[in-house]
Formats: structure tokens, C-alpha cells, sequence
DNA sequence: TGTATCTTTGACCAATTGGTTAAACTAATT
DNA sequence: AATTAGTTTAACCAATTGGTCAAAGATACA
């Protein structure tokens, strides 16, 4: 039960739906678990929220925000290419080690339902910092600092492959790992320490 | 509905339940809807294969071998290490075209039940390639070909994060990437053609 | 042709699921 | 204390879902 006494109704509501749906997906959850979790009566779920979509559609928004941060893709204003690319892993990576269920979760919904991430795109708009990367990368790459083939779009995407990967990959990694003698967690840590100098040594001059 | 005539009953019901699980997930597909697929009556869904779990434990493990190929990591046994990573990129890419839609529903199902991937990695063993891998690394590292400071393991994983992430995270990069007037599938084409050189350049000497 | 076996179907079932409702409870206002 | 509005509950409901079953159709074999 989520916090019984501390938070209200409609607050213990959205923290015992967020659990669930992020645990078993839109499909997989049910109304009366969450109400379990929340330590209420079914009812109450359709009280405050009418019924599990419109239910759903609120936490998935609440999910999405607190996961992505302040935006998308967090970008720092200032600093070379370099440093911005730096930063990057470390605000990605932090909101990832909070949100270590979310990644799945959001793929597999965007997935079933796309009308999400477009509603989603509404109240986090990440064009902006991206196309101010964008420019002072093509500037940087004439004054000789970055290597010449590389696309700035392109590196966006790995950045957020190498970021996201190992989380995504999560149940996988960890079942093959074992048979390795790796450990994940390890791993993890290990993996996060070294991804920025990866992408920089790609590219740089 | 599948292939009406040319396969036998049981083979149809197995490629009606590969699409539907693949689309809606084993708590989102229903029995219903992959015999009206497969065009023959819901009871003989229970005829060839008892129950639902049954039937999704067949077509998962169908579905798997099909998408992972001869290996979960195929490695060439011939040529240097920057050969054998363009040859993973090559086959890894072209499994991944041919099985789109596999990535998210296998990461997904995994995490709902890691009993699968245990029951998976008996049939499919990657740990022989994985090992052998690592020692030429390691024998070419000492050679001076590539850094000091790469670790084999991080390499292989940051291989797999940037070869699955743009089909793992199709619905987002999509509706992403029209906001900023990019194409998604030439997106694919361009990062097919660039993924090994960006890899091969982080970590050459 | 008869019969035994395998396949296929429609009708049906019990359990689950999201959702409703009326009544009970609570707390503030007068 | 009485009234009112908001909150919570238990009982209930209709639809859906996975699954069963007996009978009807095929198919092969004697």
C-alpha cells in the first residue's frame, strides 16, 4: 500500500496506478490491483478518475514528465560540443538510474498507442534545444573540432541508444551476463563511467 | 486471414499467433482474434495447443529463433576485430529489417516473465562466440590496433544498443522526428550505412 | 460400405473485468 | 442538531475472456 496516511486519496491513487501499469502495462493491469495498492475500494478509482483510460492517459503523463525531466533532451546552453555531450550522459543517466522501469514501460504504450507520445509532444517540446545543437555542432565541425561525416542527428540518436540500452535491455542483459559471470549492476556503473568518452572518441578530430 | 489453403491448419494458427502477439503483447491479444487470423474456429485453438500460455510459449520461442538467426550474437570466426564488427552490423541490421516489429514485443514479454529468456538461452547459446570474441580483443589490444582503455563486453553491448535502438524506439523517433522534418525509414538507410565507421573510429588506435 | 480416428464447429460455461448505483459515512456550515 | 455536500463502500451488473464439450464432418482403412 502506498503511503497510507500521508498523501491524499487522489494522490495515493496515482502513485499505486503508476506502480502498476509501469509493472504490468495498460493491458496487463487491473482496476481492482491498483485500488488494492492504494488501500481503497474499487469504486473510488472510477470516482476520481471515470474509468482505466482516462486513468491510465493521466499517470502515463505524470510518469512521462517526472522521467523525462525538464525536457527531452536535456542540452546544456553552454559549453563546446564536447562538454554539452559530457553533461548529457549525466543528467540522462541520473533520471534513468530514478526511473529504471520507465523505459520499457514508455516504448511498449508509445507502441500500442502513438496518439500518446503526440499528445505527449504537445507539453514537452524538444525541437528547440535540438536544433541549437544542431547549428553549433555544423560549427564546430568547420572550425575543425569534430570529424567531418559526422551527422549531428545521427549522434543524437546513438547518444540516446548508448544511454538508454542497458535499461532497456535490462532482463535480457542481466539472464545473459549471469551465464558470463557478469554482474548488471556493476555493469551498469562501469558502462555509465565510460559512454561519453566512447561517443567523444568517435568523433572526435 | 493467413495463407488460407497453402499451410495446414496448425502452421496457420502459428503464424496468426505470431502477428497478434507481436502486435498486442501476450496480456493484449486474444484468443478470438488469432483464430478469426487464422480464419478456423476458437476451439481449435484449444485443439492444437491447450491454452493461451502454451500457444504464446510455442510462438515466442518460434518467433525468437526466427528473429535471433543462427545466434543470439553472430560473430564471424574469420577476420580482424573492425571486420568482424562491420560483418555483426551487416547481419544484425538485415535480422533486424526482417523482424521490425520483434524488438519491443520480445523486450517486453521478457520483462513480464524472465522465465522465457532462461528457457531461450538453452536453446540458444551465445556465451562460446562471446568468449571468443573477447580473447582476439584482447590479442589485438595488446597488438596496439585498438585502445587500451575499451572493455570487450561494453563494446559488444554498445554494438547491440546502437544496431536495436532505432526499431526499439520506432514509435517515438517517428512522431520525433516529423516535428523536426526528418524522414524515419531514410533516417534507418543512413544509420545502417554509418553505425560500424562511428563504432571503429571510438576505439581504433 | 461400414467404422474407427482425427478434425472442426457452435453452443455453452465459469471466472474475470471494467463499471454502476444506492446507501452509508464524514465533516463542514448554519 | 439539522442540513448539505463531498467521500467511501458493498453489492451488483453486463460484457468479455479463456476454456470445455458433445455432436457433426471429414478421412482413412477394413
Amino acid at each position: 500500500m502506498v503511503n497510507e496516511e500521508e498523501l491524499n486519496v487522489e494522490q495515493r491513487i496515482i502513485e499505486a496506478a503508476a506502480d502498476v501499469f509501469e509493472e504490468k502495462g495498460f493491458a496487463g493491469a487491473r482496476m481492482q490491483q491498483i485500488a488494492d495498492h492504494a488501500g481503497i475500494n474499487k469504486s473510488l478509482l472510477h470516482y476520481y478518475f471515470r474509468s482505466k483510460e482516462l486513468l491510465f492517459e493521466k499517470i502515463f503523463m505524470i510518469v512521462a514528465k517526472r522521467a523525462f525531466g525538464k525536457s527531452v533532451l536535456t542540452l546544456e546552453k553552454e559549453g563546446t560540443v564536447f562538454e554539452k555531450i559530457e553533461k548529457f550522459f549525466e543528467i540522462h543517466q541520473d533520471l534513468l538510474w530514478k526511473n529504471r522501469n520507465f523505459p520499457i514501460f514508455f516504448i511498449n504504450e508509445v507502441n500500442q498507442n502513438p496518439e500518446l507520445i503526440r499528445k505527449l509532444l504537445e507539453k514537452i517540446e524538444p525541437s528547440e534545444q535540438l536544433k541549437n545543437f544542431i547549428v553549433q555542432f555544423e560549427e564546430e565541425k568547420k572550425a575543425g573540432l569534430v570529424r567531418k561525416d559526422v551527422d549531428p542527428v545521427h549522434l543524437l540518436i546513438n547518444m540516446i541508444s548508448l544511454s538508454i540500452f542497458p535499461y532497456l535491455g535490462k532482463p535480457i542483459l542481466k539472464e545473459v551476463m549471469v551465464t558470463v559471470d557478469v554482474n548488471y549492476e556493476e555493469f551498469l556503473v562501469k558502462h555509465r563511467a565510460s559512454i561519453a568518452q566512447f561517443v567523444i572518441n568517435s568523433i572526435k578530430n
